[in-house]
RNA sequence: GGUGGGGUAGCGAAGUGGCUAAACGCGGUGGACUGUAAAUCCACUCUCUCCGAGUUCGGCAGUUCGAAUCUGUCCCCCACCA
């Protein structure tokens, strides 16, 4: 295998579990959290912003960098670690969510899926050895499936479709990619809110090489409970040997429920988005830094962070730059959320080690004002 | 002093008889964001006892059933000429 997973620990309390993930381009302990660097670069930071905050692995995305620069670019690059200067793990996305989040016009076949640019409204085909192909050529550490991503809700009848076509795919990329000694494959279980499809995709996948397993299709809007409950029946399907990953997981609540119910990796967009979008993510709930209670406030963002955000500075600044959108502060605000989500991580870590999950799990709940139906 | 142009909500700026409490932009205030078409999007932003009502478009006086829009006059600003 490529892609080493070695279980250090499981929790007393629950089915959380503590680990270590090798990749070609190092190791890091899971539970972890990945940055979001669809375009190449998480947004607005540098490879050594990165480094300070701690990450370790951070994604990529196959759909994004095949229509801008283009694979074949970052291939003469040298791949895309020496292309974006990232010597550290990475995980590319197979376009598989674009497909779902990114078209109006869109026809999915057998073969695979046929839709438009976004940028500039050229037809496009899309289909598992084609995003193998184009993640071999990024060499990223982890490559990912091409899935389809239904929406929620779906039919029943529809979900089963678009499973079995997805175990199809999977397949494919995992014939695709054979011979590949350098880059491990993730599967992706789907099947919707409908526990016998999820049963028979996370069988059906297990059959095979892959090297780990991601739960896709969820946080696509539905109810926190279905999550909760796709989670409980799906993760133990999985392979107890092999890293779990549910995709465009990243709300406190949401990654302390996952890791509960035994999940390794998760990824999402949101502290970088909000950041940009001048929100700050702390102890004590989210932080909409444009409001004016924060004018006259020379405290920093976070009293229990120790970022290089909230050591260096204020939120009276912070609310400045953000209000003058002056891009420091957007960049300021994505270094101390990440790192937020980073510090989440190791104290998750930290509970499962002491086995005092439970306890972090009650507090993080009630500091950061996690309620029914509202994650931060 | 003369000639021309202009004074509209916090700012800029449309509107030139009724459909106008008045487009739009900025600013302001709040909200949203989950494998990134996102430094984006949404709402509110004259006053009030806010379903409804009341005061507005430099001031005053008129014309009209009805005026930000027409007339008179006064004040102020800008440009050019003396």
């Amino acid at each position: 295998m490529v892609i080493k997973y070695q279980l250090i620990k499981e929790s007393k309390e629950c089915k959380a579990r503590l680990g270590i993930v090798t990749t070609p381009h190092g190791s890091f302990e899971t539970p972890v959290f990945m940055p979001v660097g669809t375009n190449a670069t998480v947004k607005t930071l540098t490879k050594e912003e990165l480094e300070a905050i701690g990450a370790e692995i951070i994604l990529g995305n196959t759909y994004h960098l095949w229509i801008q620069p283009g694979n074949d670019v970052i291939k003469k690059a040298g791949g895309l670690h020496k292309f974006m200067n990232w010597p550290h793990s990475i995980l590319t996305d197979s376009g598989g969510f674009q497909v779902f989040s990114l078209s109006d016009f869109r026809k999915i076949e057998e073969e695979g899926v046929i839709f438009r640019n976004h940028k500039n409204g050229d037809l496009l085909f899309l289909s598992p050895e084609q995003s193998i192909k184009i993640q071999k050529d990024l060499g990223s550490d982890i490559m990912m499936a091409f899935d389809e991503c239904p929406p929620y809700p779906s039919t029943y009848e529809y979900m089963k479709t678009s499973v079995e076509r997805t175990i199809r795919w999977a397949k494919r990329c995992l014939e695709e990619n054979k011979g590949n000694e350098k880059q491990g494959l993730f599967a992706i279980v789907q099947g919707g809110e409908y526990e016998d499809l999820r049963k028979y995709c996370a069988e059906e996948l297990k059959k095979y090489d892959f090297d780990g397993f991601a739960i896709g299709g969820l946080s696509v809007g539905e109810p926190k409970e279905i999550q909760n409950e796709v989670l409980t029946y799906t993760t133990p399907l999985l392979p107890e040997d092999k890293p779990r990953y549910l995709m465009g997981v990243g709300t406190p609540g949401m990654i302390l429920d996952a890791v509960e119910r035994g999940v390794d990796m998760f990824d999402c967009v949101l502290p970088t988005r909000i950041a940009r979008h001048g929100a700050a993510m702390t102890h004590f709930g989210r932080l909409n830094m444009r409001n004016k209670k924060h004018e006259y406030d020379f405290t920093p963002l976070d009293s229990k962070c120790n970022c290089y955000t909230c050591k260096n500075y204020t939120k009276s600044y912070l609310r400045h730059l953000i209000k003058a959108d002056e891009i420091l502060g957007y960049r300021l605000l994505s270094i101390h959320n990440i790192q937020f989500l980073k510090d989440l991580m190791a104290e998750i870590r930290d509970a499962i080690k002491n086995d005092t999950f439970y306890e972090l799990k009650e507090r993080v709940y009630k500091e950061y004002g996690i309620e029914d139906g509202k994650d931060f």
